[in-house]
Order: structure tokens, then C-alpha cells, then sequence
DNA sequence: CTGTTAGCGCATTCAC
DNA sequence: GTGAATGCGCTAACAG
């Protein structure tokens, strides 16, 4: 017991003792077993993430907000890929509540019935991001994709253009991207322009190089369009490249934008108009809310359902 | 212990008592405790990864072989992230022995004196990746950077270039960046061409715009200079965007190549030229490899220390 | 195929 | 400031 205390750091113990102790633990090369600890003190010290994927997405992004937010706290990410498939997460969240994490965050709002029946009695506190779900689980730090596009085709409305295609993937497994795909039909409609353009291309998440393809299809499919917004930024500097290629000026003869303010969109030449989403920090206020939900559960004061929406802004450059 | 052999899948059970469990297991919404199996057991289920960052970064790809390695075998990562630095490594590797992995994956062969202590004495398989060590803990999944951006020097030698530049940032935290710019060094000596021509801006890792802004430096301060080699795709991305800017013409003016081969020097227009190393399948082969030492511990039969060295290849594009 | 016994390595709780 | 007893929830090992 007197070891066990000496190796925390609040404990009140005798200088001399500790320093012995301290010794025979570098003698020994002794190191804590923390699942040991956890069981005994039913704190695990786990944080369960689970996100689509983590390459070149703004996906990383989050994550490395969480890990920053949690920084210091003693809690450590369980990260988690679903590879955007609701299937996939329930069997992940299966598997990390196996773990006993403290709390669990998830992205998006859909879950197989399953899962959220999981989700809703696993008896942590459970976040949602990236999204803005009717009926969340319980917490939420996300905004409305539909909204967020919408806004760009209005921005690119106002800027004159009339005759705007969105290129996206093929399926509804990516929800955040069909989201993106909605507002954008709904605001077209709003707008009174009938003819919505949509090319569907590529499993989500599409890439730069299906952008590109995406273009190309886009351009001989209707060959008047003014301007195309892309599901990401990465497949809207794919579908800039292609046009470098064809050596169609942008935004002159047709303008891109993309969606989530990667570095590529900044620094691409012309840089890309795209939708700004702070992505850093939806894991950081994430991982704050979650350190006051879990801080609240240990004194056995549940924290309130708490959402918090999480600003957009169009970023207009170059590309229109 | 029915019950615990019921959710084992290859225990011997009778059907009857089995659904029986089922459904308690289902009403009650009961979910095993794995941190209590693992103390009885002493099978955590963890492999503790460490990488320098997975933002924009080839770590992620790694990452991604890794648990498309781990798939279906019960295993899961624990990730940490060192952002390129040894002081935080050892922190990490400490906190994650705690967690008692069966085995650990770290990036480079560079370490703090005690964490190769932790390393050695941690009784697990230990993998370092992504480097050549003169003196391994144990296990290597990697390649010789300096080898490896020599051979791009000397392509671009033999394509005609001789005041040939590196662009890399301005400490060695970012130890495979060093051994990068190192390998740039000695080619240059070993071809016969006196004046290496290196910009050092900013800190580990460089980003796109970090590229561009060091371009611009190249060309201020050797305006002779016939080619640039970035330290990472990224940054070679970011110094095409500035030539564009600047029309500069790349490569009839300038050339420009990079290192890692990301998904945009395939992409972005003219495609550029970079030293492919396979980062997914380093992450693939550690996993494999680390299934086998695993397989082995647990039999009480431990592997031999393994050396693998991956493939890479300079992929010529437009940008030389 | 099912059940009993014991113990994994800690932290909680209480006694001194 | 230190220590003794106890149990966290599971699985290994063995018995039946």
C-alpha cells in the first residue's frame, strides 16, 4: 500500500520512505500495471474515439484536438476507425466498451439501432460530432453539413453563378458527405435553380485523383457548367489539377470549391474557395466537455445533455 | 465460468445452456470486462504504437497497415504521438508500458538513453520502423532515409542538374528528416559537387506553406539554383504553388521534388517527383512480423530479432 | 460439457 | 505516515 502511494503524486509520504521506494523501482525496472489498477479502482483512465478514418482527413484533425485537450488529464484516446460504415461501429463500440472507457465520443448521428442502444446505455457520457443530429444521444459538438454547403451555394449564387454542380461519392456511407449533397440540392432549389448537377463518383471518402475523374465526367456530361463544388477540399483541388490539365481556367471558364479548409486548399494555386469548419476544434471542445462530463460522473453528478454548434464560415479565394 | 466460456468463441458448449446466456447477456445488456480479463489472463490485447504525428503525414498510411494487420486477431493499437519529439517519446513509452502491451511499435531508432532502457526491458517484442538503426533494440521495419534521398540526388544528377538544393526544416527533432538531408550531403560530396545549397526554415514537420516560404528564400539567395529537393511531399507541394505564383517554370527553370510519394505529388499539376517508400506496407510488415514475435512470446518461443528493409524507389514525374 | 477453487496486481477502506 | 484486510471481475487449472 505504502508503494502504491508513493507512485501517486497527491500522497502524503515520508521523504525518506519514498526514496527508497523510488530506488528499488529503478533497480527492479518496475512499472505499474494500470488494467490491475483500473479494476480496483474502476477508473480506467480510456477516452473511446471512434472516427471514419484518419488519412488525409479532417478526421486527424479532431483527434488531435481531443489528445490535446486531454493532455495532462491522465486520459488516454481508444482511437477507433469505422471506415464510414455504421456496421463497423457498432462492432467498435462494442469492443471499447470492453475497455471500461470513461466516456466515448463518436462521429456523426447515425448508428445502427444496435449501436445507439449501446451508446445509450453504456452508462458514460457519450459525444457526437461533426454533425448535428434531431435526436443526439446525448452530447454534441457538431454543425449542420447541409447547412454549411448551403451557405457555399449561396455564396456562389451571389457571386453570379448560376449553373452549379456538386461532385461527390457514389454512396451514403460517407453521411457527412450526403449531408453536404442535400444542402446543396435544397438550397438550389431554394434559389430557383431547377437543375441540380450532381456527379456521383468513387466510394466515399473520394479521393484527389477521383475528383480529377469526377471533372472530367462533369464537363463532358454538361459542358455549360459555371462552377462545381466538390463533397472535400481534397477532391476539389483533384478536380483543379484535371482542369490545369485541360487547361480550362479557373475560375474564368468554371469555379471549384471544395469543403473543410484543408492546408491544401490555402496554399493550391489559385487557392480554393472552400467551407471552414474548424476541425481542431470540435475534438478540443469535445474533449473539454468531456472532461467536465467525466469530472461529473466520478462525483456522481451527471452532467446536462449539452450541445454546442460549432462555426462555418465560407472562405472565398481564388478558385471562384 | 459457463459464462465466460459462452462469449470464448472456440469454447465446448452446449447449445441450450448457450442461448440461455445469450439472452441473460442480451436483457441485461451485460458487456464483458476486458481489463479484468486481461489481469487474469495477462493478455492485455494492446500493441502500443508510437509516431512523430498523424496530420498530413505518411505515419497515418503506417498506421493504417497496422490495423489492417491487427484485423481479426484480437488486437488492438494504442496509439501515441510524439510530435517528433525523444523526450516526449520516453513519457510515452513509459505510460503505455503501463497498459502492458504485448508488443511495441515505435518510429525511428533514435531514442532517450532511458527509453531504450524502458524498450529493452519491457519483456515484448519491440519494433522500430521507418529507419535503419546501426543498433536495433530488436525488430526493424524500415529503409536508410539517407540512403534513399541520396539515390533522388543522384537521379537528378544523372538527368542533367547539378546546383541542386534541399529544403528541409530547421532542427533535428524530425531525426528522418536529418538523415534525409544528411544523404543529400554525402551524394553531393560523392558526385563531385562542392556547393550544397541547403534552406532550413522552420520547425518539424514543414508544412506546405512552410515549402513555399522556403522556396522563395532558395531562389533569393542562390538564384542559380537548377532543382530543389524537399524534405516531404508536403513541402514540395507548397514550393511548385510558389513557382506557380511566381511563374516560375517548373522544371524548365526549376525543378522540384519531394519525398514520401503522398497521394497530391501523384495528383497536383505537373505531377512531382518523389522517392516512393511503401509507408502502408511498413505498417503492414510490423504487423505481420509482430503477430509471429507475439505468437511466439506466448508459446514461450521467442523470435529471432528480425531485420526487414522496404523497398524504395525514385518515381520520376514531370516536375524534373 | 459444467462447476469449483484460486489468484491476477492493484486501490479502497479502515486501523494504528 | 504506514500497514492489514479485502475485493474489483475475470480466467487458468483442475475435478467431476
Amino acid at each position: 500500500m505504502t508503494v502504491s502511494r508513493a507512485l501517486k503524486d497527491g500522497a502524503s509520504i515520508a521523504a525518506k520512505t519514498r526514496n527508497k521506494i523510488m530506488k528499488a523501482v529503478e533497480d527492479l525496472g518496475y512499472v505499474l500495471d494500470q488494467s490491475a489498477g483500473s479494476l480496483s479502482s474502476k477508473r480506467t483512465g480510456f477516452v473511446a474515439v471512434l472516427v471514419p478514418s484518419i488519412n488525409n482527413s479532417n478526421f486527424a484533425d479532431t483527434a488531435r484536438g481531443l489528445t490535446d485537450a486531454l493532455q495532462g488529464s491522465g486520459l488516454q484516446l481508444l482511437l477507433g476507425y469505422t471506415d464510414y460504415s455504421v456496421e463497423k461501429e457498432e462492432e467498435l463500440i462494442e469492443s471499447m466498451l470492453r475497455r471500461r472507457p470513461e466516456a466515448i465520443v463518436v462521429t456523426g448521428g447515425r448508428h445502427t439501432a444496435r449501436g445507439r442502444r449501446l451508446l445509450e446505455n453504456a452508462g458514460i457520457p457519450v459525444i457526437e460530432t461533426w454533425d448535428q443530429p434531431a435526436k443526439p444521444v446525448r452530447h454534441v459538438v457538431g454543425f449542420s453539413n447541409a447547412e454549411a454547403a448551403a451557405s457555399l451555394v449561396r455564396h456562389l449564387h451571389g457571386k453570379g453563378y448560376r449553373k452549379i454542380a456538386f461532385i461527390g461519392g457514389t454512396t451514403n456511407r460517407d453521411t457527412r458527405g450526403a449531408d453536404r449533397r442535400l444542402g446543396y440540392e435544397r438550397a438550389m432549389t431554394a434559389l430557383g435553380l431547377k437543375d441540380a448537377r450532381v456527379i456521383s463518383f468513387g466510394t466515399p471518402p473520394i479521393t484527389m485523383q477521383q475528383g480529377g475523374e469526377a471533372l472530367a465526367r462533369l464537363i463532358e456530361q454538361w459542358p455549360d457548367v459555371e462552377a462545381a463544388i466538390c463533397v472535400s477540399d481534397l477532391s476539389a483541388f483533384g478536380a483543379l489539377m484535371e482542369c490545369h490539365r485541360r487547361k480550362l481556367q479557373v475560375p474564368k471558364r468554371i469555379a471549384i470549391a471544395g469543403f473543410g479548409d484543408f492546408e491544401i486548399s490555402r496554399c493550391s494555386y489559385p487557392a480554393i474557395t472552400t467551407v471552414g469548419v474548424h476541425c481542431y476544434d470540435i475534438g478540443r471542445r469535445a474533449g473539454e466537455l468531456l472532461l467536465r462530463a467525466i469530472e461529473g460522473e466520478r462525483k456522481g453528478q451527471p452532467m446536462a445533455a449539452e450541445t454546442i454548434i460549432t462555426n462555418y464560415a465560407v472562405i472565398s479565394r481564388e478558385s471562384t
